[in-house]
DNA sequence: AACAGCTTCAACCGCGGGTGT
DNA sequence: AACACCCGCGGTTGAAGCTGT
């Protein structure tokens, strides 16, 4: 049984959207709030869908959207994101204030794809391009050098290497896919404070609530995954 | 000025997950 | 368990604007 569509799609407007209709969605909104997106449109006296108001008012309309033009931070900030997180673009949106998701994935296909490819990183694998296949660690640790915040991708030497990695399964991993190894690693966070469970500004946020992955904002795990500030250690992080 | 090619980004589409019945 | 419905996400499209010739 197929999938009812989501609106009467014979009446309704496509396209840009005009001035009068932004103007009558933005009203409907501020009286009744967010949400009811099937039904928003009839209530709102708009000929659109429901999708349609929902992305109209999320990526153009809302009141805490930035716009304009992205900073270097921002940049730096996305790239990173996206090395770990991968095309998940309401994640790294959700990191970014102001930012929606569509913005973000706009500009980087159409600026850091860019950006990446002139330094010589391959966007989708965040690794240097031509070289030769062999194991590379994207370390976001903080650099000493004042103002790079560039990712770092390092090859590793052979004693971290077996050490980090026994050396079989190494050589396993490199077989059955030597270009691509997206096995991610989190270890501990390096300072020894960050042991104990984080609790700082009163609010504990766990990594995999942050990445989607549980619901809970509040979670109770107080492993090693939870973050204090909401923002992710990069330094705990080691992707392989 | 006119045209072609390129770039940008708002908007659309289809799918999957979550939830209620 | 099965189904229907809604919401949100990521990929894609196409119109508008820009740039070079």
């Amino acid at each position: 049984m197929g999938r009812s569509p989501c609106c009467e799609k014979a009446h309704t407007n496509k396209g840009a959207w005009t001035k009068e209709e932004d103007e009558r969605l933005i009203a409907h909104i501020r009286v009744h709030g967010e949400g009811c997106w099937r039904s928003l449109p009839k209530a709102a006296g708009l000929l659109r869908c429901g999708k349609s108001c929902r992305l109209r008012w999320i990526n153009y309309l809302r009141p805490d959207l930035k716009r304009g033009n992205f900073t270097e931070e921002e940049d730096e900030l996305i790239i990173k994101l996206h090395s770990l997180l991968g095309n998940k673009w309401s994640l790294i949106a959700g990191r970014l204030p102001g930012r929606t998701d569509n913005e973000i994935k706009n500009h980087w296909n159409t600026h850091i794809k860019r950006k990446l490819l002139n330094r010589g990183v391959d966007p989708a694998t965040h690794r240097p391009i031509n070289e030769h296949a062999s194991n590379v660690t994207i370390s976001f640790e903080r650099r000493e050098e004042k103002g790079s915040a560039a990712v770092r991708h390092e090859e590793r030497s052979s004693s971290e290497e077996s050490s980090a990695w026994p050396r079989g399964r190494l050589q396993q991993q490199q077989l059955k896919c030597p270009d691509l190894n997206l096995e991610l690693c989190i270890g501990p966070p390096l300072q020894q404070e960050s042991l104990e469970p984080v609790k700082r500004e009163g609010t504990t946020l766990c990594f995999s609530c942050s990445l989607g992955s549980q619901k809970s904002n509040e979670c109770k795990c107080n492993g090693f995954l939870c973050l204090s500030t909401g923002v992710l250690d990069y330094r705990s992080l080691q992707m392989n």
